[in-house]
DNA sequence: CTGTAAGCCTTACGCCGTAAGGTAGGCCCC
DNA sequence: GGGGCCTACCTTACGGCGTAAGGCTTACAG
């Protein structure tokens, strides 16, 4: 890797690989949070990465938060790629078709977010306007609209959706869930778990024995959050299209 | 040394002011959040508010992330408590009326929350059995369950309302919104971004300039967020009767 | 040849959470 | 009533964080 001549005269034109540059930092990052977990995405381990000190890291971002904000772009136009690879633009895609095209392009996002499990940590975070998040918030929009619902019931839809838009939706306890740190598995003894739930939350215990996923004496199995996620967005969709089928609102 | 008599004789028995407790030191924790934003709830300037050192708080918590679970249980316990003042228990709700009761029960949990904003961001991230979220929980459970949902249904009822159980959901795009540090107003010079909005996304500014709470030429006016989250709720609650109705699903 | 700017490095500061250990008073039990 | 122990506090110190300030080299422009 460029070893010899380290005094290439090359300009570092078009694609040199031995010049840093904002995007191959970002690229960095987003797989040291991949492999290490967000908690170990540090400018100085970032920088021990990419065989260089972490003041240099402030060459290509403004800042730590800055870094985060590229992280996310970077995710997002991941899932931006993944969408536009797969779907017709919103143009092209028969107004009637709404429902479907929507429920694909988020399970679509969501796919994506599946392979990044801390990125609903950074997104949820990032409470400013990236050019990516407003041009996938902005498809979604045309969908509905195209397909005959009014601006004001799009508007609530939007609401209604919030982060599921982008593929994810934060559940209360789910271990190891959208946490980021894949090595914080908290396991207590499900035994006086168990037993605590059982005396506290008898109605929840109750729905679990029957439930078929999970046999509350074994220890804990948790929910087929794909299933769960679907049924949620499913739900959603179904009543906007009630709402929309009997006239605006 | 607080002034006077610092040898007093008092056993720090019965209600003893000047003995720190694990409550004590929870119920500052929450008052600092409130008054300074969770950023500024460290272990320094919590000890600092309440005149003693740092490490002195580990005879009360057990780490930092102790205390965040305490003062997460602190918060649910209000809403336990709010709920508790409005509400019968599940068992003395007429089957019938579970949706109206779960409405209730949440918009209580909802106006608390609204009290202490850094909240959300403190309760996404517990991903432990809090005995009073679970108890929370339990009462939701069996509301439905009276209310004649299958507890297959049920289970899907709660994984819909994710965090809306709760009183809260994640929007993306919320300036000021669930972070917890107040003074954090992203403000970029609002022109700019009407500009770029309006080439990136025309569909969302075309949206907003009919929807009427939001004048798009003015500085961007921000949703109403009570409304929106009320919308999605009864969206979902809407849906889930209606699945109920057809026989459990 | 000189000026300037980019890209990287070194050093250092003030935060953070917390490990380790010290001390002073109150309690129990012999 | 005296020795030991427990509790609640303190002091000191460590390693890690983000980053301010400034220095050194190299490449290119005038």
């Amino acid at each position: 890797m460029s070893t010899s001549r380290t005094s290439t005269p090359q300009t570092a034109g078009a694609g040199a690989r031995s010049t840093l540059t904002r995007a191959r930092v970002l690229a960095e990052a987003v797989a040291l949070a991949d492999s290490e977990g967000l908690g170990a995405l540090t400018m100085r381990s970032l920088a021990r990465e990419l065989g260089i000190e972490a003041m240099s890291l402030y060459h290509h971002v403004a800042s730590k938060e800055d870094l985060l904000d590229g992280v996310a772009e970077v995710v997002v136009r991941e899932i931006l790629d993944a969408v536009g690879a797969l779907e017709p633009a919103p143009e092209d895609t028969p107004p009637a078709e709404w429902k479907h095209a929507l429920r694909r392009r988020i399970l679509t996002a969501r796919s994506v977010l599946l392979r990044h499990p801390w990125a609903p940590s950074v997104l949820e975070t990032r409470t400013g306007f990236s050019p990516y998040v407003v041009r996938y918030h902005d498809a979604l929009v045309a969908l509905l609209h195209r397909g005959g619902l009014s601006y004001d019931l799009v508007h609530h839809a939007m609401h209604a959706l919030g982060s599921r838009a982008l593929g994810f939706s934060q559940e209360l306890f789910d271990p190891g869930g959208p946490g980021g740190d894949p090595a914080a598995a908290p396991e207590p003894d499900d035994e006086d778990l168990l037993a605590r739930l059982t005396d506290e939350a008898p109605h929840i215990v109750a729905m679990l024995a029957e439930v078929a996923h999970v046999e509350p004496d074994s220890t804990l199995g948790w929910c087929d959050d794909q299933a769960e996620f679907e049924f949620g967005l499913d739900l959603i969709l179904d009543g906007l299209e009630r709402l929309a089928a009997r006239g605006s609102r």
